[in-house]
DNA sequence: TGCTTTACACCTAGGTGCCAATAT
DNA sequence: ATATTGGCACCTAGGTGTAAAGCA
């Protein structure tokens, strides 16, 4: 259980290091509750006894050839679909978790940038808990309402790697990265690599480029956890509720009207 | 051009190296004839000098621990629905090809054995040319006829990668091992990743397994040349001509008789 | 003539929310 | 009471050979 490669515990937002090291397995369970406001979530250096220290660090913008420290700058994710994810997100994204595992929609889907084009790169998706409260929603005022805390039963959370991973810098930026194919499920005992949740929780998924180092590989099937450079984000509006049936049905009915999949529900349901 | 890991020339086949080298780029369009006999057709050391020297080298069958040389076993590949293949096979297999891409029916499946199970592998299909005579089919005759030599305008052969790779051995060998995602196509400006052959023409599937070594990596995205040790196998009965019509009623009958996704013309096509 | 392309009907495979039944 | 499950009709997505048209 311990870090691979820790760092030294110099946290100041200034480091020049183009990615930031994030030991996951030293994160456990911990939850990060109330990130849901503005900017995406960056995380930074990431150690045990730091987690207090994690601050929305806006991810820098482009700005060509930067001296600041050797150059290089640093890595940018941007959600694509985001106004869709915004409609849900208002009203209280709801995701339907089964036994034989569910897609989400609206999907995750990323774009890249400022990776060195000649370096080998994983792809990541994984998600996590907001917090240990299970939730329950509450007809008559339309909300939902903490129902208690978790049981911790902990499954640690299963990474989710893009099945184009490994890939070049270049190659990845070229293309709109999307997580569609990624399936969420309430079976403890999966095993078919779907995304196991509790339902009634809330969770938001969070993005992983891992970037290879010359002597190491990420096998498809190392699924927990990376231990090279990994630059971590996420995206507020992302944050959703599992459950095994719609509750709101302002949902529902936004789930009808954009997810071509449910097309046959468009008339019916006025 | 240079062999990237050229052997010594010791090609005795008595050699104990766990997998033999064969260096893919100075194959170039080298044709493979009359291979067409019973054993599945193993690659030993395959340099542009000793092609005389292949001979079907039957892999060794598992032995427990068998101490010759270090106690390795020999990599071996099964393909899975020989049957249906040599039915096939004995009509005279044809493959659609189209501009977007057509799978092949049957498609090939392997099971692979005598892995390390802790080592990392990729494992590969390419499709080699048999001769280098364009055929044209004779109705009344009910046979293939050369109809000329091939212009050489020799496409190297596309590499198509699992998409599981790269992947322990112990994984690799639990499982069997799909290529039927493959699509051939006549497109000699495919950008979709789809193996491109030219039609009337004779072909054969080769299986590769691909050791990685610790350094190294075999990225998806690499399409053409593993640089490490290759294990290469093929079998006769997998070998067919490429069509962009079937020509044989035959073979429609039998691919119709078959193949699911032609259910719709069982009863039509009596 | 001989080969290739295209639109097509008809399949398989699998993703939706619904609803009634069943747990918890 | 609430939460979950499984069968269902109805979609999307895509794999078949066909037949007619297009191309050398």
């Amino acid at each position: 259980m311990q870090p691979t490669h820790a760092l030294s515990a110099d946290a100041s937002g200034k480091s020049c290091k183009k990615m930031k090291v994030e030991n996951m397995k030293n994160e456990k369970l911990q939850c990060v509750s109330e990130y849901d406001r503005d900017a995406p979530t960056t995380t930074s250096i990431d150690t045990q006894d730091q987690r207090k220290d994690k601050r929305k660090k806006s991810v820098k913008s482009r700005r060509p050839a930067s001296r600041e420290c050797e150059a290089a700058r640093e890595v940018r994710v941007d959600l694509q679909g985001s106004d869709l994810w915004k409609s849900f997100h208002e009203i209280g994204t709801e995701m339907i978790i089964t036994k034989a595992g569910r897609r989400m929609f609206p999907s995750v889907r990323v774009k890249v940038h400022n990776l060195d084009p000649v370096q080998q790169y994983s792809i990541a998706m994984d998600i996590m808990p907001v917090d240990s409260m299970r939730y329950r929603y509450v007809y008559h005022s339309s909300q939902w309402m903490v129902a208690g805390n978790t049981d911790h039963s902990c499954v640690p959370p299963h990474l989710y790697v893009h099945p184009d991973s490994p890939c070049s810098g270049e190659t990845w930026m070229r293309q709109v990265i999307s997580f569609d194919r990624v399936k969420l499920t309430n079976n403890e005992m999966d095993d078919k690599g779907h995304i196991i949740l509790k339902s009634m929780h809330k969770y938001r998924p969070r993005i992983h480029v891992i970037l290879h180092s010359p002597l190491e590989r990420l096998s498809q099937t190392l699924v927990s956890l990376p231990a090279d450079d990994v630059y971590t984000t996420s995206f507020p509006e992302t944050q959703f509720t599992t459950v095994t049936a719609y509750q709101n049905q302002q949902i529902t009915k936004l789930k009808i009207d954009r997810n071509p999949f449910a097309k046959g529900f468009r008339e019916r349901n006025g």
